[in-house]
DNA sequence: CTCATATTGTAGCCAAGACTACATTTTGAC
DNA sequence: GTCAAAATGTAGTCTTGGCTACAATATGAG
């Protein structure tokens, strides 16, 4: 049974993704499609995550330092420090170190509120605090607004 | 004040993630690395887990149904199965479908139960069953097996 | 049995993320 | 003030995941 109906809707669905072009996403797609586009946030706000940690810390966030943290070589934080100005997240000249704009200082704040309540809720369920942290750094990526709502909501009320 | 001391360390962390090469993970690279890795068994384990829907629901898993339920296009699902079967988790025989091999089958079975913890938990938290299940397949990717423990021991006691 | 239509498949292009290798700047010791 | 070492930056290559456009194959009507 493979070659039956079908009901196109084939064209619809063109670009995506990449710059420009919006998903449409209203066809069928039910779930997925939105964590596509997701993924790529997901770097930004790792890296911009990262680099206020350096710049509170530190004094500074210099690529090389942000390369060994994220464990990728220094080229590869270039490039993405890179697609953070474009992106209009953070500032850098060269040899003088990485800063954050405000679009990025208020991600960062975003971010790192984000973090704290999904450990705090893996935590509050059981989880160790190591894979708490571990395990936040890949969920919290993909944890929208109402979810959120709902996890500060849950550590409040218990 | 950023140019004054330095650190070194530079050198140690070098190849990484795509194939051979292992991330070697011994240095700074604290959180994050693991989550890198990770991103790329995020598709295949979206695509194995609709396959099975699609096997056990319609009796067959179509390049273009497949295409449709993630929202991408034809072209690139056939890829995206290409792949697979270079992974060793599906088959699929020119204009005869697709189907999981004995490895695609068992991950299909536990991309499913984690699916299933996740929403669960996410609910029991307060989440609404549309956000739920909308957040699951973003976060389900990243929990680790502690954590799952961690949520099925909080499901039953409760 | 033919042929239009739908489904599959192929090819070519793009951007993101990574890497290695090599080039350029800065810094800090003399 | 020089100069080596470290930090930065640049170039080139790869894979993944997407897309469009075009080619090939099946199917189902008629």
């Amino acid at each position: 049974m493979i070659g039956e109906r079908q009901d196109r809707i084939s064209g619809a669905r063109s670009g995506a993704r990449s710059m420009g072009k919006l998903p449409a996403e209203g066809t069928q797609a039910r779930r997925f499609g939105k964590t596509r586009s997701a993924q790529s946030t997901a770097l930004h706000e790792d890296y911009v995550e990262l680099i206020a940690d350096l710049l509170e810390g530190e004094g500074e966030a210099r690529p090389t330092d942000i390369a060994r943290r994220l464990g990728v070589s220094h080229a590869t934080a270039i490039k993405a420090i890179a697609r953070l100005k474009r992106a209009g997240l953070a500032t850098a000249r060269p040899y003088r170190g990485v800063f954050l704009t405000q679009k990025g200082q208020a991600l960062a704040e975003r971010v790192r509120l984000r973090h704290r309540l999904v450990v705090d809720v893996l935590r509050a369920l059981g989880v160790s605090s190591e894979a708490a942290e571990a395990d936040a750094e890949g969920i919290e990526h993909y944890v929208s607004e109402h979810t959120l709502k709902a996890f500060a909501q849950f550590l409040k009320s218990r």
